[in-house]
DNA sequence: AACGAAACTTAGAATATGTCCA
DNA sequence: TGGACATATTCTAAGTTTCGTT
């Protein structure tokens, strides 16, 4: 009898042993597959697709006039205003409690444009935006937005069944016979533009697109969208060589706005994993590439000396390339290679350390990059001599632009190019500090903590910050109480319950919960972490790592992410190295 | 080679939705 | 059960790089 048990154990462990392996033979299969179907170049080159049909973009509704119980007044005085010119009253009202309608270019800008909505008499009379009263436009929206906020749970199923089928109709297209989610279907509906920072232009009134302004791209085979009725299409486009279906010009830079494919689709996923393909490139030459511009910080030539030392920038504080812009037509922000001289402090000695470059700049979205850091003595030098006898508003690189920056790293690695030393080492810092950082034994609660501190170090090096929480420090202060209270109860109550070891238990890992949660968002306050997570960070590092520490994906990436990142979900192994 | 435009990625804010606790 | 807070999603501005033209 015994042996018989004996035997049926084995029988089983070998069975196990075997599903396991049909499971591991299935899975690299399914790797594999992908893989070669990714690497196989499907068309040929610049071609993205063979199909491609949509029902085109979907319009915001009219203006709705306001109600006659709302009144905007202009020096006292009830003004009727014409439609075109309550429309655009209607923004600026809108934005009342909004910092933007304080500033001087927001107001000036507004009104500029505001006026070109008037009819002459309106015009006439409307010169002074500090003699107009919007309150009352304003108390309406926030009455709008507060009975939404109210409305029944039929009213609220009612609007969330009408979104969805906009969403059906509008939001999905055939991509070579694959149904595929399309990113930002809605054409952008007018308002006031929110330039970031000093933007020159911010307040400026950005025009509502009429269908004749859009050009449809899709496959000749294709069913062509129809415009909204009355109306015609700018142009359609049968264009494979591009991925938008639909483009228009905006009113205020004149730049071209795209519609285009949602992140979960199988062009963004291929074009994503490209990506990440090329920072592991990097990966294998990146010695010699740091060798080179060493070598480069000596060289006779002054381009050479300029090039070295903004390479050094960009691989060791992961700056931004950036272009120049034209001035005036955009905020005065900078990046490695349009630094200026009074961007930059040298510190001969400064907190104990040695060749100390203070950095102080506004960046992309305005953001302020501000760091001190300790660099090698020739660097140092070199930046000493860039800065002498110059003027703070020169460039700090002169001789150097972002094409020549990068006509030369191409010239180094194949499709080598500034950004991708962002993602290099954004992922590498990921992967390092997860090894550095996380153990089997500890908690899931524990293992969070440790990516979120590795994802934490990313977003640092790469400077993502966000807007302090308005409600931060009362927030806080209320997860201190909980904090507080929950310890009083340890002592206090549990001595009264039937299953002491039990209920200590529950409260310790209530605690512990209470306190990881009080961490995180003290350290996180002001920075970003999910930039990184979605456009640096290679997916198939947190995968691996997931499947070592045997924590669920779920707990790192939300739906939409585990969407975008599926091919990663899909082919990557535990023993995956970046 | 220089340029401006086009195409596509990256970015934080705004808004919507979900969750948790009193 | 509602409101405070957390998290997810949407939105669109602002970058980088490539492309096309002269």
């Amino acid at each position: 009898k015994e042996s018989a048990e004996k035997e049926e154990k084995e029988v089983g462990k070998r069975r196990i042993r075997r599903t396991k392996r049909a499971v591991t033979a299935a899975r690299l299969l399914k790797i594999q597959k992908q893989e070669e179907e990714w690497e196989e170049k499907k068309y040929e080159d610049g071609v993205k697709w063979k199909f491609l049909e949509h029902n085109g973009p979907y319009f915001p509704p009219d203006y709705q006039p306001l109600p006659d119980n709302v009144h905007f007044f202009y020096d006292g005085m009830e003004v009727k205003l014409s439609p075109a010119a309550e429309e655009v009253a209607v923004f600026f009202g809108r934005m009342l409690d909004h910092e933007y309608t304080f500033e001087e270019v927001f107001q000036a800008n507004f009104l500029t444009d505001w006026r070109k909505e008037m009819v002459d008499e309106e015009r006439l009379l409307i010169t002074d935006l500090d003699k107009c009263d919007f309150r009352e436009i304003h108390t309406m929206h926030k009455a709008t937005v507060e009975a939404k906020k109210n409305s029944t749970v039929a009213e609220k199923l009612a609007l969330k069944e009408a979104n969805q089928k906009i969403l059906e109709e509008y939001g999905y297209c055939l991509l070579d016979h694959h149904k595929e989610r399309i990113g930002n279907f809605k054409i952008e509906p007018p308002g006031l533009f929110r330039g970031r920072g000093g933007h020159p232009k911010k307040g400026m009134l950005k025009k509502r697109i009429q269908p004749e302004d859009v050009t449809i791209n899709c496959s000749s085979e294709s069913r062509v969208p129809v415009p909204p009725a009355g109306h015609s299409w700018k142009q359609v486009r049968h264009d494979n060589t591009v991925t938008w279906l639909a483009s228009w010009t905006e009113n205020i830079q004149g730049v071209t706005k795209y519609i285009m494919l949602n992140a979960n689709s199988k062009l963004k996923g291929e074009k994503d994993w490209e990506k990440y393909e090329m920072a592991r490139k990097l990966k294998l030459c990146v010695d010699d590439i740091r060798n080179q511009y060493l070598q480069d910080l000596k060289s006779e030539d002054m381009v050479t000396r300029q090039r070295a030392v903004a390479l050094y920038f960009i691989d060791k504080l992961a700056l931004r390339a950036e272009n120049e812009k034209e001035e005036g037509e955009t905020a005065d922000t900078v990046g490695c290679c349009s630094l200026r001289v009074e961007h930059v402090t040298l510190h001969k000695k400064l907190e104990g350390n040695k060749y100390v470059v203070e950095l102080d700049f506004l960046g992309k979205d305005s953001i302020r990059y501000y760091n001190k850091v300790s660099v090698i003595k020739k660097v140092f030098k070199n930046l000493n001599m860039f800065l002498e006898d110059r003027n703070p508003g020169d460039e700090l690189f002169g001789r150097l632009n972002t094409i020549m920056l990068n006509k030369h790293l191409s010239s180094l690695m194949t499709g080598l190019t500034a950004r991708v030393f962002r993602t290099y080492n954004a992922s590498i810092t990921l992967q390092e500090q997860l090894k550095e950082l996380t153990n089997k034994s500890d908690n899931e609660q524990e293992k969070l903590l440790c990516y979120n501190k590795a994802n934490r170090a990313v977003a640092i090096l790469c400077n993502h910050q966000r807007a302090l929480p308005k409600t931060f420090e009362q927030s806080m202060a209320n997860l201190q109480a909980k904090v507080r209270q929950k310890k009083q109860k340890r002592v206090i109550s549990i001595s009264q319950v039937v299953d002491k070891k039990a209920a200590v238990r529950r409260c310790k890992e209530k605690l512990l919960k209470l306190d990881v949660q009080a961490i995180n968002r003290e350290e996180n306050k002001q920075i970003a972490l999910g930039t990184s997570k979605v456009s640096y960070l290679d997916p198939r590092i947190t995968v691996a790592w997931c499947k070592n520490m045997a924590v669920r994906i779920e707990k790192i990436y939300n739906k939409a992410q585990r969407d975008k990142f599926a091919w990663a979900i899909n082919m990557t192994e535990d023993d995956f190295e970046f």
